[in-house]
RNA sequence: GCCGAGGUGGUGGAACUGGUAGACACGCAGGACUUAAAAUCCUGUGAGCUUUUAAACUCGUACGGGUUCGAUUCCCGUCCUCGGUACCA
């Protein structure tokens, strides 16, 4: 083959990896492990977008590149294949989810395949096979039946606690769990039921059922997701949507939270990544503060104050709990907020204030949790006509309820301090609520909030006069000793809810007994999904699998929602390492070879979510000795996204007949912008005779004005989407340009991490890159040029550079510059019209990992026989990079202040002519300390001081 | 709103620790080869301006300030774009 062919060659060494396996992957205890893994796609109806393969394509060439460098490489691929988005199309169409995503699936790998990705398949995963969730299923079950021991601090099995309680009830057990939980002794313990024991065993499980708000739309009886919500009503017609409370099941994530933090110092991730994630978790240190309400008089009035610096709670006893991270300002405090979700609130207000309670807080249902976070500028509340005792002051705060106050976070209520809270000051100004000073340092409260710990209390009672540290410590003393209160430490991450009310997922292998959810046996795993009739939820608005028939275990009902669509993806790394194991979700052999990943990549949208969802598993199956590492992904890159560019045309307003006006003239007229497909535009020219093809709803005879004959287009960068017509597909890319070039041109892009947009256009450079690499091996007449002889000085300087260059840019990750440099190593190779056997042999093997056909193919023509998969990486001698220059020592004063470098060539007599002329640069050293010297080869250029 | 990232020619981007801004590539223009096209090769290409030429000068890294002999790079402020914001995966 001497006619360059992609089609040929990339269809032959695809076929000849698949037959001998060359990627399969066994352990191999002679060679260093390396593990390459990918965040896994879901497997859409839409198939692979020329965005999807970047990190693919970026861990590829890293996998291929660890292999040549000799390590034993694990680089594997799966589906993430449970998810809305089959759901929703079986809800339209009728077809099982399963079918569909199977199709889809089969497409992603065929698409995958055409790109020459070096994954070793046999161990290809999917979430939605039962062979899969059998595991995820026992994951549950083990989560199910273990606790958190605060003390050890790690999960232990239930059994541990069951014990601890025997021996001396709850006294003594530090556990994470529900706050309703309550304390026993070992005597009554004993006392109780089996079934008692069990059900208060439920309040300290890493899994456990609890209330939680969902955006519940009443007419489509389902629940939604943020996404399907906008403005209040239903994307999918238009329904209002409200927010209710559901029981559901939810995940103890919170014992991780001082662990998933910590845990931030152990890998190797971007600082931006590990920020995210710790402001997610949201760790902060304050105090609970009781204030007790002020009870309702007969009259319907409330209480005077009780006597000042009173403290405890009155006698009725019921009282407002908050979380506050300044408790030092509590003598600011001039009014109280709950959510309107607050269970106090009914009883809270009074007759008088009644309907405008209720008002407000069905105007909240409306409203999503991230409207009400994000919208500030609004400020709404309502007085419930009660009060409640400041416990410090004594003072008597008016209760309020506000949107503003999240029920999820802390206790759901918030002491307003107006002087020192902006939001709160906000609320006092709206409302005209007194704003009191309580810090010197405090500026201009009249205009807005000062949030400073600075200065010295004022109109603050026992710490007057006292800075801040201080005061918060003697405050938390007092609420401590007078049991109101406790210095505490709070997150902002939230339990995570472990539910959908949907079909296409794991089912929980859960049964309710008298009310009880209990396991089912795990000889029963796995609990295959059942078939239902319809996707949607039954009439009286149960999930879908209350639709199955006999889907109850031994007689009791299974729990009917399923599994979110992270549980799948939470432990899939394990997997990968004995993907086919039906005993264990992988052998302790397996897990001890290749213990964790060593390179993971996917995108940082996933920052909160999976990547916070994935370490909790990791950390807890650790802690319950199924694998060995406290952390899963030691290295983590975030690849950006590619964006598409999308064409537009301009179509007149107010004509007679469809007239659309080209993009350099568009301004003459009144015109309206419509997407128009990229695939029958070139170079931003339409294709008129297409676009009349295609389109059916632009009449029988649209007429078109042209500039220099022809319809120009408009474009924009936008996200790809079927919608915005502006989708490529890597497998037209492929078959016109070849793998190989795609793979260079998604690297040559632009900076892996960040986002960017394609350009089909642009590929032709890279394009011209592989065949110019093809003519240093045959003439155009398809001559074969290569020859064995000694390669010359600049030759080996060509390449030397670049084994040089690539080496460190596939170490950083900066895979387009490496690409420039194979462009411009070749450029000089051609120039030197250099076809030299040594030479061509090494740049083949550096460049093998970008190119891997071609590669291959050129490898044979060099006369060997084996793969160059198997070679190693050249090493770089630096001997070959000629030194372009040597130190000139520039003395000051007699001493040497620093050392200027000069090209070789250069005369030792021409070096001194040249310092001297430039005098001014040594005498402006003189006075100045030097620091550094910056070097150029070329010519002096500067110094710096 | 909050958290995170980013903004450099017509376009994608490069520039190492603060030291010649625009590497490499696309596109465009001109030229060679060709009956022609494709392919290939060569030259030019940030803006403005002076000059017959050679060449030089001024401006220029979102915007406004600051630090520095020197800023795309560091600091403060503003604007814009993207990701996440807990049931998309």
């Amino acid at each position: 083959m001497s006619e360059f062919n992609h089609r040929e060659i990339e269809k032959k060494w695809q076929q000849v990896w698949e037959e001998n396996q060359t990627y399969k992957v066994e352990i191999d205890h002679t060679k260093p492990k390396f593990y390459v893994l990918d965040m896994f796609p879901y497997p859409s109806g839409a198939g692979l977008h020329v965005g999807h393969p970047l990190g693919y394509i970026a861990t590829d060439i890293y996998s291929r590149y660890k292999r040549l460098k000799g390590f034993n490489v694990l680089h594997p691929m799966g589906f993430d294949s449970f998810g809305l988005p089959a759901e929703q199309y079986a809800i339209q169409t009728g077809q099982h989810p399963a079918i569909t995503t199977e199709n889809n699936i089969t497409t992603y790998i065929s698409q995958l395949k055409k790109i020459g990705f070096c994954y070793d398949w046999s161990r290809e995963v999917r979430t939605s096979d039962p062979n899969y969730y059998k595991w995820t299923q026992w994951i549950f079950m083990e989560l199910f039946n273990s606790w958190y021991n605060k003390e050890s601090d790690k999960a232990e099995a239930i059994e541990t606690l069951y014990a601890k309680f025997e021996q001396n009830g709850t006294s003594g057990v530090k556990a994470a769990c529900n706050d309703d939980a309550q304390s026993f002794t070992a005597e009554e313990w004993e006392a109780f039921s089996e079934t008692e024991k069990y059900k208060i065993s439920l309040d300290y499980r890493l899994t456990y059922l609890s209330d939680s708000v969902v955006n519940f739309c009443p007419a489509l009886g389902m629940v939604l997701s943020n996404d399907e919500v906008k403005d209040g009503v239903s994307e999918r017609g238009g329904y209002p949507v409200i927010q209710k409370k559901m029981q559901q099941w939810v995940m103890r994530i919170t014992a991780y939270a001082d662990r998933l933090i910590s845990g931030l110092d152990l890998v190797d991730w971007s600082d931006s990544l590990k920020e995210q994630q710790k402001n997610w978790i949201g760790r902060s240190v304050g105090a609970m503060v009781k204030f007790a309400i002020s009870p309702l008089t007969p009259d319907g009035g409330t209480n005077t104050a009780p006597p000042s610096g009173a403290g405890a709670t009155d006698a009725s006893g019921a009282f407002i709990e908050v979380f506050t991270t300044r408790v030092d300002t509590i003598y600011g405090v001039s009014f109280m907020v709950l959510a309107p979700e607050h269970e106090l609130v009914a009883s809270l207000t009074t007759p008088e204030q009644k309907e405008s309670i209720e008002n407000y807080i069905s105007e909240t249902q409306k409203r999503s949790e991230l409207d009400r976070m994000s919208d500030v500028r609004t400020v709404s509340g309502a007085f419930t006509g009660s009060y409640c005792i400041n416990p410090f002051s004594g003072e008597k705060v008016p209760i309020w309820i506000a949107d503003y106050v999240l029920a999820g976070y802390g206790t759901g209520a918030v002491m307003g301090v107006p002087s020192g809270d902006q939001r709160d000051w906000n609320f006092a100004t709206h409302f005209g609520l007194p704003i009191v000073q309580i810090l010197d340092a405090q500026a201009d409260i009249e205009t807005q909030a000062d949030a400073t710990k600075e200065g010295k209390y004022i109109n603050s009672g026992m710490i007057n006069g006292l800075e801040y540290k201080e005061a918060t410590a003697k405050l938390i003393a007092w609420l401590e000793e007078k049991g109101i209160g406790k210095g505490k430490v709070n997150y902002r991450l939230r339990d995570a809810v472990f539910a959908r009310q949907r079909y296409w997922g794991e089912p929980v292998p859960v049964f309710f007994k008298d009310g009880l959810p209990y396991l089912i046996d795990k000889e029963d795993l796995p609990l295959v999904l059942p078939e239902i009739d319809k996707y949607l939820p039954t009439e009286d608005g149960e999930p879908p699998l209350g639709r199955a028939e006999g889907w109850n275990y031994k007689g009791n009902e299974y729990e009917l929602s399923t599994m979110p669509g992270w549980a799948g993806s939470s432990w899939y790394w394990f997997r990968y390492m004995d993907a086919n194991n039906d005993q264990e979700f992988a052998s302790k052999e397996a897990i001890d070879y290749w213990q964790n990943v060593d390179l993971y990549l996917g995108g940082t949208e996933h920052a909160t979510g999976h990547l916070l969802y994935s370490r909790f598993w990791n950390k807890f199956l650790k802690d319950r000795g199924h694998v060995p590492q406290e952390e899963y992904a030691m290295k983590l890159i975030n690849q950006g996204m590619i964006m598409g560019r999308s064409n537009f045309v301009y179509r007149l307003k107010d004509s007679d007949k469809v007239t659309f006006v080209s993009y350099g003239l568009k301004d003459q007229y009144e015109t309206t912008k419509l997407h128009v497909d990229v695939n029958i535009v070139d170079n931003d020219i339409l294709d008129v005779e297409k676009f009349k093809a295609t389109r059916n709803d632009i009449g029988d005879d649209p007429q078109f004005i042209l500039e220099d004959g022809k319809y120009v287009c408009g474009s924009e960068v936008e996200k790809m989407s079927k919608s915005k017509f502006n989708v490529v597909n890597p497998d037209t890319i492929v078959e016109r340009y070849g793998a190989d070039t795609f793979r260079l041109y998604e690297m040559f892009l632009g900076p892996l991490t960040e986002s960017k947009p394609w350009d089909t256009r642009g590929i032709e450079g890279t394009y011209r890159f592989v065949r110019k690499v093809w003519r240093l091996f045959f003439d155009q007449n398809g001559k074969n040029l290569v020859v064995d002889t000694e390669p010359s000085k600049e030759e080996l300087k060509a390449l030397h550079k670049t084994i040089k260059k690539v080496n460190e840019d596939i170490e950083s990750f900066s895979f387009n510059t490496s690409v420039s440099s194979f462009m411009i190593c070749v450029n000089e190779l051609s120039d030197l019209k250099c076809h030299k056997k040594s030479i061509l042999e090494q740049l083949l093997v550096i460049l093998s990992p970008y190119a891997p056909h071609v590669t291959e193919e050129l490898w044979q023509v060099l006369g060997h026989t084996d793969s160059i998969t198997a070679q190693q990486f050249p090493t770089f001698d630096a001997k070959h990079l000629v030194e372009d220059s040597f130190e000139y020592p520039i003395q000051v004063n007699g001493k040497v202040r620093a050392t200027l470098n000069f090209p070789a060539d250069m005369s030792k007599e021409e070096i001194e002519k040249l310092v001297l002329e430039n005098e001014l640069v040594v005498k402006w050293l003189e006075g100045a300390k030097p620091k550094k010297i910056i070097v150029v080869p070329k010519r002096i250029v500067n110094v710096v001081i």
